[in-house]
DNA sequence: ATCAACAAACGTACAGACCTGCTTTTAACT
DNA sequence: AGTTAAAAGCAGGTCTGTACGTTTGTTGAT
C-alpha cells in the first residue's frame, strides 16, 4: 500500500512543497514573521528534511523566489498571448495585469523579498540575477505584444518599464488604501497616456478587438 | 556645568532622539532587523528611557513614522514653492523629487513600514490615517503647483497620483537595479507624457514650461 | 534474483543568540 | 517631599543552525 518513489521524485516533491510553503508564508505573514520552522510546518515536512535540501534560510528564500518568478513570467506570457490572439482587448489586458499583481501571489511576496534584500547584501546578490531574468522575460513578452504608434516617438520598451513601475507603486499603495476609486482613476490616466504611444500587435484578421466581458 | 532642562525639554529631546534613531535604523537595516535595543543604542538613551516614553515597539514605530512623514511633506512643499517661484523648472522639479525619494530618508523607511504593516493588522490601522494626512498634503502642494493644459482632459490630481506611484515603483526597483540608464529612460517617458497634460503654475511672467530634454 | 553495504532523504532534539516586555532602583525636576 | 524621567537587570519566548539517529532507495557482488 506504500507508494514507492525514486529518490529523485521524493526530493523534487519535498522541494516543491517547501518552495510553495515559503511563498505562502511570505504572502500571509510577511518576511519578518516568516520562520523556517513555520515554513516546514506549512509544507508538512520535518525540519530535518528542510535543512537537508536548504541548509540556511537564505537558500530557501532564493529557491522560492526563483519558483515564483517563473510562475509569474508564465502568467504574463499567457496574458500577452491572449492579447495578441484577440482574446483580450487593450483595456482588459491592463485590467488583467493589475488584477494579477494585486491579488496573485507574485507581487507581494516579491515585495517582501526585495525589501528584505535592501538590508542584506548577500540576499541582494542572490536576487539580482533572478530579477534580471524575470525582466528579460517581461520585455520579450511586451515587445511581442505592443508596437509604437509613432516610430519617432516613445518606444514600447521604456513605456513598459513605466507601466510596470506604476503597477508596483499602486500595489504598494494598496496595502494602506482600500479605495478602489483611487486606483481606477490612475488606471484611466495610465491607459489614456499609453494609448497615445502604443498599440497592441494583434494577429486577428480584423484589428478590432473583442469587447471586454463584464 | 550640567545644563538644567525642564521635564518637558528632557522628554521632547529624548523622544526626538528615539524617533530619529528609529528612522535611521529602518533605513539602514530594515524593519526585520530593527530591534528596540538597537534603536536605544543608536539614540544614545537607555532602554528604560525608551520604554518609559514608548512602552511597545509599535508606539515607537508609529511615532517615528509620523515624524518622518511630516518632514517629507515639508520638503515636498518646499520643492513646489521653488517651482512656483521659478527657482526650479519643470524638468528639475521632477528630477529633484526623484532624487529626494531615492536618496532621502523618506521613501525607504516608509516602504519598510508599509510592508511590515501588510502582515500586521494593528500596525496597519495606526498607519492608515497617517498616510491619508500625508497624501492630503501632497495633493495640496501639487494642486497649487500644477494646472491642466486642457480643462477637458486629465486633471492634475489623478496625474499626481500616477506620478507618485511611478516614483514609488522606481524606488522599489532601485533596490535591485543599479543602472541609472533604466531610470533615466523612465523619467524621460514620464516627463513627456505629463507635459502633454499639465503645466506648472509659475508666478513668473512667462507661463511657458521648458520642454523635457532627451 | 538476493541481500548486504552504502548513500540519500528524513525525523528529533538541543544549544546559543537575541528580542521583547516588565520590574525594581536611582536620578532629576517641580 | 513627591512626581516624573532615566537606568539596569531579569524572565519568558522564539528563532536559527547543527548534531545525531532512523528510514528509504540504490548499487553491486554473489
Amino acid at each position: 500500500m506504500i507508494k514507492r518513489r525514486t529518490q529523485d521524485e521524493r526530493s523534487t516533491e519535498t522541494r516543491r512543497l517547501l518552495q510553495e510553503a515559503t511563498v505562502r508564508s511570505l504572502m500571509e505573514v510577511g518576511y519578518a514573521n516568516t520562520s523556517t520552522s513555520e515554513i516546514a510546518r506549512r509544507a508538512g515536512v520535518s525540519r530535518g528534511a528542510q535543512t537537508h535540501h536548504y541548509p540556511g534560510k537564505m537558500d530557501l528564500i532564493v529557491a522560492a523566489t526563483e519558483y515564483m518568478f517563473r510562475n509569474f513570467a508564465d502568467q504574463l506570457e499567457a496574458l500577452g498571448s491572449d492579447l495578441r490572439a484577440g482574446r483580450l482587448d487593450y483595456d482588459s489586458f491592463f485590467d488583467a495585469l493589475w488584477e494579477e499583481m494585486q491579488h496573485g501571489d507574485w507581487f507581494y511576496s516579491s515585495l517582501e523579498i526585495i525589501v528584505a534584500a535592501r538590508g542584506d547584501e548577500e540576499l541582494r546578490q542572490h536576487l539580482e540575477p533572478l530579477i534580471m531574468v524575470l525582466h528579460a522575460r517581461f520585455e520579450a513578452t511586451w515587445l511581442r505584444s505592443f508596437e509604437a504608434t509613432d516610430p519617432e516617438g516613445l518606444g514600447p520598451r521604456p513605456v513598459m518599464n513605466l507601466v510596470m513601475n506604476v503597477f508596483r507603486g499602486m500595489a504598494v499603495q494598496a496595502v494602506l488604501r482600500p479605495e478602489p476609486r483611487y486606483f481606477e482613476e490612475i488606471m484611466h490616466v495610465l491607459k489614456t497616456m499609453i494609448a497615445a504611444h502604443l498599440r497592441p500587435r494583434t494577429r486577428a484578421a480584423t484589428p478590432v478587438p473583442a469587447p471586454p466581458r463584464p
